[in-house]
DNA sequence: AGCGTGACAATTA
DNA sequence: ATAATTGCCACGC
């Protein structure tokens, strides 16, 4: 492997389930780029396609784009309506020091 | 240790 | 709403 974030990135990208997505700044607050790279990278049969931007629009295209369709992720244009198929932050996810649940 | 690059993100105009 | 800037972090040379 690349390095142990990568591993931790695919994990994270595998538990996506069908029919939502997340954002690469959800997966890597401080290194969405890396989330990319590592997605390019893998070779794995991971869910590359329900990463998306932030603004819900798609970084690969037409593949990813027709792969959300066909899961029901609704989609607005190109863009996806990250109001309804955005994954809500499961608990226990990188929960930056300070940011503490009270 | 510096430089360039990137499946990004938040701001500003 | 879009376009251009700036900031960010990690990777490879």
């Amino acid at each position: 492997m690349d390095g142990a974030r990568a591993e931790r990135i695919l994990a994270a990208v595998r538990a996506i389930p069908e029919g939502w997505v997340r954002t690469y700044g959800d997966l890597e607050p401080r290194a969405p780029r890396l989330v990319g790279r590592v997605l390019r990278e893998t070779d794995e049969d991971v869910p590359w396609h329900r990463v998306v931007r932030a603004d819900g629009s798609l970084a690969v295209g037409g593949e990813q784009r027709a792969r959300l369709r066909a899961e029901g992720v609704p989609i607005r244009g190109d863009r996806v309506v990250l109001a309804q198929a955005r994954l809500p932050l499961p608990p226990g996810e990188h929960l930056e020091p300070g940011e503490a649940p009270g």
